[in-house]
DNA sequence: CAAGCTTTGTAACAATTGTTACTGTATTGC
DNA sequence: GCAATACAGTAACAATTGTTACAAAGCTTG
């Protein structure tokens, strides 16, 4: 483990909270389409992830859901930090988008690092700030953009989380992530495919232009 | 200044950081409707707020705007925070909705206490939680209520900031804070008016019913 | 108090998004 | 291979929201 670690995060921290997370943390191999987080429930270790990614969502009551935004490597989740620290019930839902390896650290260790690390306090401040402002920016989408917009902004940060030119995904998911009906998407994906912005195949999506 | 410090935020901070508050601190008397942070400018101190609100916008190149959240008493900015420790450029407006005092922290003396006091670095763990949580919940409001309900809930929250029943405002205000046109809000207003949810003045709208 | 500005009311219409319904075509499981 | 299921295409229509235009009422200032 202490391999992939220094690999993703030698540069962020010192070499005594390596290998302090090399002795603490679990190493995990999630399968794509993992549920990491259900909405209201407790949470007893964040995850530091080492490669692959992660859709971040916020669900309603009725079951509603809207994609708030990806975690890469590098990242972790910062409503999982509040809600270690603060003892709060998660307020978001967590699924592997890709096959993802990351590390989990029990909460106990945060505050503890909190104190004893300054690399570790610049880390967290610092995810707090990117999750701050990726969130506001997904407002800026839902107020500022229209539904074609949207979509076209869904489609470019799906192949930048997955380096791939094609997505694989149905327009029903699509329209859960952005909620919407698959109706509209599928309108506005054939008339994306006519501006030969993207091909449509069953199951997946091939993005032309960027 | 100490007593109104001591005052808000004794239960928060142990005594020596009271002390040191009081003594790098500014005491500042902000009128309703001066702007405290502009989108884009860089911030060199955070404020800690003792009384009044504090409305956070959202604003696009193109100058649209939205409404994020209000500050009140034993708030801060979290967004100002991460500026000054990250050194990012704002990406919020701030303006005062009501009169307002607070106390202007140094950024210098942030990272200082992140360090000293475990109650400082509580307070700023929690003050990202809420603010995050607060983002979220407005991604809820424009995700998944219609401008109707959008609307009752922003008088709602208008009159729970201000702590009265009549609002000061206009409706191209409103609109601008909802990110409509005045025309809708007008004619929300006038359905909610005819429902006795809201009594209709000029530049003021008495909300009866809660 | 008259002219000018701000604010609100309202109608008519346009654009966007959401809904229902039905079709055809792949894929899966027996 | 065949029935069941999942996925996608499309039309017709409804609901919501946005836009334009204009009138009326209230406030401000000379």
């Amino acid at each position: 483990m202490i391999k992939e670690i220094k690999n993703k995060y030698g540069h962020l921290f010192e070499d005594e909270l390596l290998e302090e997370i090399n002795q603490v943390g679990t190493f995990k191999e999630i399968p794509e389409g993992f549920e990491l987080i259900k909405p209201g429930s407790y949470i007893k270790s964040m995850p530091l992830i080492i490669s692959g990614a992660i859709k971040v969502l916020r669900e309603d009551n009725d079951g509603d859901e809207l994609l708030l935004y990806f975690l890469e490597q590098g990242d972790t989740c910062a409503m999982t930090l509040s809600c270690c620290l603060g003892h709060h019930k998660s307020e978001i839902k967590a699924i592997a988008e890709t096959d993802t390896k990351l590390v989990m650290i029990p909460i106990e260790k945060m505050e503890e690092w909190t104190t004893k690390y300054k690399s570790w306090r610049t880390f967290v401040f610092s995810s707090y700030h990117k999750r701050l402002v990726e969130t506001i920016e997904t407002i800026d989408s839902i107020a500022f953009l229209n539904m074609d917009d949207r979509l076209l902004k869904y489609l470019k940060d799906k192949t930048k989380i997955s380096h791939a030119k094609i997505i694989n995904t149905t327009h029903q998911q699509i329209a859960y992530d952005l909620h919407t009906s698959r109706v509209v998407i599928s309108r506005l994906l054939k008339k994306l495919e006519k501006k030969s912005v993207v091909k449509l195949n069953r199951n997946n999506i091939e993005v032309l232009e960027m």
